[in-house]
DNA sequence: GTTAGGG
DNA sequence: CCCTAAC
């Protein structure tokens, strides 16, 4: 199993370096230790290596660290905000150098946790997962930085000594002056259990047997989980009958859910990971049940519970279901929309709905990629991309155009125009296809006028030819239906006319007889010019003529 | 984000 | 003009 504790920063310094460490600025004042899971396996893993007796020591201590951090106040920030800042910021080569025996117990368990846990100790295999559906989780963040921060400046007396009473680099913090109320009453529930009911709750609390029967040690944890659900989900009500009976009586969330909802937030917060926006990749249905990630979902706050009640893949992907939310029970207002490319990129779209084309294709269940306008049926809001449109589709588009292209010709003078500046480029378009009734899926198909190709050719001349943004900034500023690429294009074209001209003059005159070739001579021939000057693409050159490529090279 | 190239 | 891959 592969971790991401590369990100767990256990900076610990000895007493001396965090005196010294104490008299830099406020601004150096950094953070302590976080801890980033990718995965709940990975908070599984940590978990259950957490769990090793041999650590045992060193869970507390990191956990008393983290809890106290967890539960500071804002009252002991402002109480303590004008004391003198502590720096907690330590490094790893702190503690080697004050080494001692428990540094090296400690050492081995943090190297443990930077290399990952054992994957035997991993119940749940993470690499054959598909990454069927990617789920935008904003999980709670704790402000490592100021929780650790001000801990460290309401306790900096009681830290030192600590910490020397223990002979470690570690400082140790504990905050006894901040356990709350509810801790007490849940500390008094557990304190009448036997070790094998708290074994049992431990369990049930974060879903995985732990070898320790160290009865306080079970406590402490639970307590610590208890709290932390509290702090990390409020909306999420702890299910107290989980303590009282094993089998979990009177829970709305089945129990698999439970466990998967607790190794989330309960340890999330334990750690004090300060969790970032990530994607979670669910896991196909092979792999986890049904039933958890519903429950998954709901707790994360982004799918309803309107699951179908089964999920079969492979019938979905039949149906080209390509990213319907609603098959997959996303809500509509939670799915989130990649923006489509700004500037003067280009928009996609199918049946009124914008639709990125980014990765569309690659997986047949990516959720948060598409905005489906909402109130119409589902078989309308299936989002199909372009290519999957029949053949006929795209014939009758391009019958549209065709039908509107002999509406409206350009510049039928075909002089050549002195203009070159942008400030026409809106007006002198021509119009070739506004069937936008029945057909929105060009853009606007607005023929190329011989002033847009002029400013073209000018531009290729200045900045040569792949330079397109630079092009499209310098002369078609004002031209919000030219983009880059469209200039692109348009040269692409402007070459192959140039060649085809030369080498046949019957071509031309066939579609100077039907309309289409408007481009003057001159032009040509000066795309022409800058054509060995600025030579495209080899790919092009070959894909003309052998005979044209000679001339154009 | 930009560009090349196939369609 | 659309779409994708590559950078």
């Amino acid at each position: 199993m592969q971790t991401s504790m590369d990100s767990f920063e256990y900076n610990w310094k000895t007493p001396n370096e965090s005196a010294k460490s104490s008299q830099r600025e406020p601004e150096q004042v950094v953070s302590a230790a976080s801890i980033y899971f990718s995965s709940e396996e990975e908070a599984i893993g940590v978990e259950q290596l957490f769990a090793e007796p041999e650590y045992g020591d060193i869970v507390d201590t990191l956990l008393d660290f983290n809890t106290c951090a967890c539960s500071l106040q804002e009252s002991y920030i402002k109480e303590f905000s004008a004391s003198e800042p502590v720096v907690i910021n330590n490094d790893r080569d702190a503690v080697q150098r004050g080494l001692s025996e428990e540094d090296k117990t400690r050492e081995k368990f943090l190297d443990e946790l930077s290399n990952g846990y054992n994957e035997n100790h991993c119940s749940i295999s993470c690499e054959d997962y598909l990454l069927d559906i990617e789920l935008e989780e904003e999980t709670p963040t704790l402000d490592v930085t100021r929780d650790v921060s001000c801990m460290g400046i309401m306790n900096l007396e009681k830290k030192l000594a600590d910490s020397e009473q223990r002979n470690c680099g570690v400082h140790v913090l504990k905050l006894s002056d901040a356990s709350t109320s509810s801790d007490h009453d849940a500390l008094d529930e557990f304190e009448d259990m036997s070790t094998d009911k708290l074994l049992e709750v431990f369990r049930n609390m974060f879903g995985h047997q732990t070898s320790v029967a160290d009865k306080q040690w079970l406590e402490s944890h639970m307590i610590i989980g208890l709290e932390n659900q509290e702090m990390s989900d409020k909306n999420y009500s702890f299910p107290k009958s989980s303590l009282d009976s094993s089998e979990n009586q009177g829970v709305k969330v089945p129990p698999a859910c439970q466990n998967l909802l607790k190794v989330s937030t309960a340890f999330a917060s334990i750690f004090n990971f300060r969790t970032k926006p990530r994607v979670q990749h669910v896991k196909r249905r092979e792999h986890i049940q049904w039933n958890s990630f519903k429950c998954l979902s709901s707790a994360a706050g982004e799918i309803q519970l309107d699951f179908p009640d089964k999920w079969d893949s492979k019938k979905l992907a039949k149906e080209n279901v390509k990213c319907d939310g609603t098959k997959l029970g996303i809500s509509e207002q939670n799915l989130k929309c990649k923006p489509s490319r700004g500037g003067f990129g280009r928009r996609y779209y199918h049946r009124g709905a914008k639709v990125s084309s980014q990765g569309l294709g690659k997986r047949n269940f990516q959720v948060g990629c598409i905005q489906n306008p909402p109130g119409l049926p589902i078989e309308e809001r299936l989002i199909r991309r372009e290519g999957h449109l029949s053949k006929d589709c795209r014939a009758n588009r391009a019958y549209n155009s065709n039908i509107h292209s002999a509406e409206a010709q350009d510049d039928p003078s075909g002089t050549l125009s002195d203009q070159s500046s942008d400030n026409s480029s809106e007006d002198d378009w021509t119009i070739g296809s506004e069937t936008r009734g029945t057909n929105q899926d060009r853009k606007h198909n607005k023929y190329w006028s011989t002033t847009e190709v002029l400013k073209l050719v000018e531009g290729v001349s200045k900045y040569g030819v792949g330079r397109w943004s630079d092009i499209k900034r310098m002369f078609f500023q004002s031209s919000v239906h030219r983009s880059p690429a469209d200039l692109k294009d348009k040269w692409r074209n402007l070459l192959r006319a140039s060649c085809r001209r030369l080498q046949s003059h019957r071509g031309v005159d066939a579609k100077k007889k039907h309309g289409v070739s408007r481009i003057p001579h001159e032009v040509l021939n000066r795309v022409r010019e800058l054509a060995v000057i600025y030579p495209y693409s080899r790919k092009h050159r070959t894909r003309i003529s052998p005979t044209a490529s000679l001339v154009c090279s």
